[in-house]
DNA sequence: CAGGTC
DNA sequence: CCTGG
């Protein structure tokens, strides 16, 4: 592993209204970005670790050689990094429109420019989702990690410097982070992840189920489909097809293959539909009026299908910036919002007595407890006993008190 | 429980 | 169903 051969810094003209990279880079669309120094981000490339800055009128790049490129070669950097950005697209013109459509996404926008669909390579969008599945981003983020340093090519060192951002700006600071120097890698290749021993490796590593549908799926793109077949989605197939396409891969559903089409095909109009966007269907634009239960493939669908009528043909990229507005990690950025956990206790004392006068030998029940889940709710029916008995023993009056105790967990987001 | 899928 | 924050 050697330290890299870096280029000089070198930007583009891109606003923030056009790219906000520290909201994009960690929004969950690429799991693969580091934080390499203060507002800089690394990510490895298949030839190069590409790190990036940002300023209000510019994008800075450059990029670090595993080699000392030949003299003939020229830096094409700037192609890779305006082709991953997507730049070609007015980001700020489909701000307007949908603002224009839909109050709510005017709303929320303000706090979440920038945030735009980056153009990934299909092969790693799609092993990346299938890892996401029934899973939290700070795994997801660590399986990747693990899958380039196993089976990626190794692409050199660079020197990470601290992020820590209470570090001050005086020297003499004692909580600096000292420098340190990380090894990037590429995303393995197709091939690399069709070796007998990947699913056995991959659950060692911690992949759980996922081992074998990252196996299974290699296998298929790489002997079962023409060569470069991922790819020839982009142009060749339209998004419906491009989805059928997808699922047939082992740990591809709807959601992820709609997270690919989003993401690598040039889909825009696709919108994967998760726990998150469900709850902004339903919470916000009060998709079935608390009619539907969980999540059906038609239901799936019927939810993509109201946000392509409100946002149009790029629908998915505007589904994008709600679902960021969403994630934890930026919820404190929606000014007056508070995140607050409340516990409503309803409690209703329905029936109360029956009195009885029967004998019985039976222990007594001093309290049955019946515990009913709805949705968000625990429904809980206390039944209590209560006996008198005489100086025998016998039951002479009984008193049974029932009691529902609703209780609501919710956490919300709230205005004001 | 977590950005689902077999 | 795998696994760990």
């Amino acid at each position: 592993m050697s330290k890299g051969h870096a280029t000089a810094w070198a930007q583009l003209p891109v606003s923030l209204n056009q790219l906000c990279l520290a909201t994009v880079l960690r929004c969950g669309q690429s799991f693969r970005w580091k934080a390499s120094g203060p507002d800089e981000w690394s990510c490895g490339f298949s030839d190069r670790i590409i790190s990036l800055r940002q300023s209000p009128t510019h994008l800075h790049y450059r990029a670090t050689f595993p080699s000392p490129p030949p003299k003939s070669a020229k830096d094409d950097t700037a192609e890779i990094v305006k082709d991953y950005f997507n730049l070609s697209i007015d980001l700020a013109a489909l701000y307007e429109k949908w603002s224009l459509a839909d109050p709510n996404f005017k709303k929320k926008a303000g706090e979440f420019k920038g945030v735009r669909m980056l153009r990934q390579d299909p092969w790693e969008c799609l092993i990346g989702f299938i890892c996401s599945s029934n899973n939290n981003i700070s795994r997801i983020g660590q399986m990747v990690d693990k899958l380039c340093a196993t089976y990626g090519t190794p692409l050199g060192t660079i020197t990470h410097t601290s992020t820590n951002p209470l570090s001050p700006s005086s020297p003499s600071s004692e909580n600096k982070t000292p420098p340190t120097e990380v090894a990037y890698y590429s995303f393995p290749t197709i091939e690399a992840l069709t070796t007998p021993d990947v699913e056995e490796t991959l659950k060692k590593l911690g992949f759980g189920y996922r081992a074998k549908y990252i196996y299974k799926t290699a296998c298929m793109v790489h002997k079962d489909r023409p060569k470069g077949f991922l790819n020839t989605l982009r142009d060749e197939k339209d998004y419906k097809e491009a989805h059928a396409e997808l699922i047939q891969f082992m740990g591809v559903g709807p959601k992820v293959a709609d997270c690919v089409c989003l993401m690598s095909l040039d889909k825009m109009g696709a919108v994967p539909v998760d726990t998150h966007v469900w709850q902004i269907a339903t919470r916000d634009y009060k998709f079935g009026k608390g009619k539907h239960r969980s999540l059906t493939p038609v239901v799936y669908e019927a939810v993509g299908d109201l946000f392509r009528e409100l946002w149009g043909d790029a629908a998915g990229w505007a589904h994008s910036v709600l679902f960021t507005a969403d994630l934890r990690t930026f919820s404190d950025r929606l000014e007056n919002t508070k995140t607050t956990t409340t516990t409503t206790v309803k409690s209703k004392t329905k029936v109360k007595v029956e009195v009885k006068e029967e004998e019985e030998d039976e222990k007594i029940k001093l309290e049955d407890v019946k515990v009913e889940e709805v949705e968000g709710e625990e429904v809980k029916t206390i039944e209590k006993r209560v006996r008198k008995r005489g100086a025998n023993g016998e039951v002479k009056a009984e008193v049974v008190v029932k009691t529902e105790e609703v209780t609501e967990r919710r956490t919300r987001r709230r205005r004001g």
